[in-house]
RNA sequence: GGCGAGGUAGCUCAGCUGGUUAGAGCACACGACUCAUAAUCGUGGGGUCGGGGGUUCAAGUCCCCCCCUCGCCA
């Protein structure tokens, strides 16, 4: 048994996020987390929502709702719709937590101490009307390159031109539209992570290929974007971790006050990561353990050492994960005395577009999280995202796509065999296990391919291959209608009852093995199986033909409501039409 | 513009370090079956692997140029 940490990259909080989010990160992680719990192993799953920032600000003020409000309504918003999504964190967390705070705080004092952290005065734009200074994209204005009078300080959408905010001609307050903006002096910390530069780079170049204990080569998208902001350009640079901000981590060396840098708080990107760290922390607290019960997932000292960890995320998280956080989190151990973990294997996915474009939070285009749990259950969710997980390349959600695909695998695949087979059970024998006949060669070629299948299925999931898993498991799914097709019990119960029943017998028992298998893919439905069979043995088949046995002759079942009904055409037109659109 | 990832059957995608007639699922056609959610199972048609050069006994798979899509550019 291994000890596993996940975590999925952290949604920001203002809003609801979109199946392209879902499916880049929490989902896979989930199915990844239910696979190794599945297979005996303790899984530590942690995600939690990402509060800091001025988004979240302005999010707040337009809901006219302070922001601690704002936050805690949202977080729960958005664990409400997790757990719709029966995505089985740990624990939810919250990057605005006491546990966080401290420990964003401790990090940074650890890296002062280290030498890896640069006092840097920087001139920025700051609001009169508003009393906050202004992030470059919050500053609007006539780019100076094409006339565009909408330009943002950081870069004009029209001509695409980088900016620098003092270049826009006219420039406003993007918040109130103020032009009360002035050029302020202003102290900020910079985490010199191109100090560890050589370190970030032998560590990123031993995971593109595999390693000595037989660990996979990372994702070509985690190491290629990595190793591109390591050597791009002017190679890594130096990057500031705090903001004048009001929300969000004060900034403090450790326990200490940290002069000149009163009133300003750490920039989300430095303390989101730690909240993976925090977050597990707060869940301890939450189950009333002592600090050692958190601490033996992350330090290496005590007892993290045969940890192995594993972070899901979309490929714009890439950077923060490959080369920031891991940067804070080597450099926090400089003297030795605190070995945190590190990363042993990022899995990152590419981007779902929708429907001929792009999902879109800022745009409200695509289908959002709560929106889909509206229409149909979680599973048929799961199911779709993830077996057309954006792996390699992006990927496109179509609402034909969808409806095909959810019909066919789930509803006359999957859903029907075990209609077919409770039913003809019900009809000839009633609703227990049939007793009589043996196995003969058709049942044995069955176990065969199906402990071949099994132990691919295994092999892809324990390699986080999406896709192919979902292949498989469904190619597992078909080898029992391929079975019962060839078994044919309907004809053979008519001269050889017996034989008739071991056939019965057999596929009853798939069903259940078709529980545990489906599980980490569609939750819902595996347990409405795993009831349905009266069942509660979730034990993973390691051996098949054994594991065809375990409800005995005499077990009763149910015969179950229709496991995944169809989405009609008419539902699917009425989707299509009513998420044309925008989010309103 | 620079960099990165892609462009393989109607659709969604596999194809590792180059090697027999390029694969899967869906869709389509035909057949089988009738237990089942008009479900299942079998068979078949269909691709000059974005375009053009080149290396090689041999390239979807390596090299060069071009075109298109998506992303990143702190």
């Amino acid at each position: 048994m291994a000890r596993i940490l996940i975590t999925s990259a952290i949604p920001y909080i203002n809003g609801i996020k979109h199946l392209g989010n879902l499916v880049g990160s929490q989902l896979p992680a989930d199915l990844y987390a239910r696979y190794m719990r599945a297979r005996g192993h303790e899984v530590m799953f942690i995600c939690a929502t990402d509060e800091h920032g001025t988004p979240a600000e302005l999010a707040a003020a337009k809901a006219g709702k302070p922001v601690e409000i704002y936050c805690a309504e949202m977080h729960e918003v958005q664990k409400d719709i997790a757990a719709g999504f029966r995505l089985s964190f740990d624990h939810f967390g919250r990057s605005s937590s006491a546990r966080n705070r401290a420990l964003t705080q401790h990090f940074a004092g650890r890296l002062a101490d280290a030498g890896l952290i640069a006092e840097v005065s920087e001139k920025q734009v700051f609001s009169r009307t508003d009393n906050r200074f202004l992030p470059d994209r919050y500053i609007e204005g006539t780019c100076p390159n094409c006339g565009y009078d909408k330009a943002r300080g950081d870069q004009c959408e029209n001509c695409t031109k980088q900016l620098d905010p003092t270049d826009l001609i006219n420039p406003r307050s993007a918040i109130s539209g103020s032009t009360d903006l002035e050029v302020r002096e202003t102290k900020h910390l910079y985490l010199r992570q191109s100090a560890l530069k050589g370190q970030l780079r032998d560590w990123i170049v031993s995971k593109t290929a595999v390693d000595a204990k037989g660990n996979p080569a990372w994702p070509v998208l985690t190491t290629s974007i990595a190793l591109k902001w390591l050597d791009d350009g002017e190679g890594l640079q130096d990057r500031g971790i705090t903001r004048d901000l009001h929300w969000g981590v004060p900034v403090k060396r450790g326990e200490a006050d940290w002069p000149g840098m009163e009133g300003k708080v750490f920039y989300v990107w430095f303390d989101a990561p730690i909240e993976y760290i925090a977050a597990t922390a707060e869940w301890a607290d939450a189950n009333g353990l002592p600090d050692v019960a958190w601490q033996r997932w992350w330090r290496n000292d005590m007892g993290a050492e045969d940890v192995r960890y594993v972070e899901f995320m979309g490929k714009d998280n890439v950077p923060f994960h490959t080369l920031s956080f891991p940067a804070t989190i080597i450099g926090a151990n400089y003297d030795g005395k605190e070995p945190w973990k590190l990363v042993d294997y990022i899995k990152s996915f590419n981007y779902l577009n929708y429907d001929g474009g792009q999902f879109s939070t800022s745009q409200g285009r695509g289908v959002f999280m709560d929106q889909a749990l509206s229409i149909l259950p979680a599973d048929y969710w799961r199911w779709w995202l993830l077996s057309h997980a954006p792996e390699s390349s992006d990927s496109e959600f179509t609402w034909e796509n969808f409806q095909v695909s959810a019909n066919k695998d789930l509803a006359d695949v999957l859903g029907n065999f075990i209609s077919r087979i409770t039913k003809f059970c019900r009809a000839k024998f009633g609703e227990a296990i049939p007793a009589g006949g043996a196995a003969g060669p058709r049942e044995a070629a069955l176990i065969e391919e199906l402990t071949t299948r099994i132990r691919a299925y295994e092999g892809f999931m324990e390699a986080m291959e999406v896709r192919k898993a979902a292949g498989e498991l469904r190619a597992i799914w078909v080898a029992g209608n391929e079975y019962l097709q060839s078994a044919a019990p309907w004809t053979v119960v008519k001269t050889d009852p017996e034989q008739a029943a071991a056939i019965v017998r057999l596929s009853l028992n798939l069903t259940r093995i078709y529980a545990v298998l489906s599980q980490p893919f569609i939750p819902e439905a595996a347990a409405s199986m795993m009831a349905g069979m009266r069942s509660d043995d979730w034990s993973w088949p390691k051996d098949v033909a054994a594991a065809l046995e375990v409800l005995p002759v005499g077990h009763v079942f149910d015969v179950p409501e229709v496991l995944f009904r169809k989405i009609t055409d008419e539902e699917r037109a009425e989707w299509q039409q009513k998420f044309a659109g925008v989010r309103t």
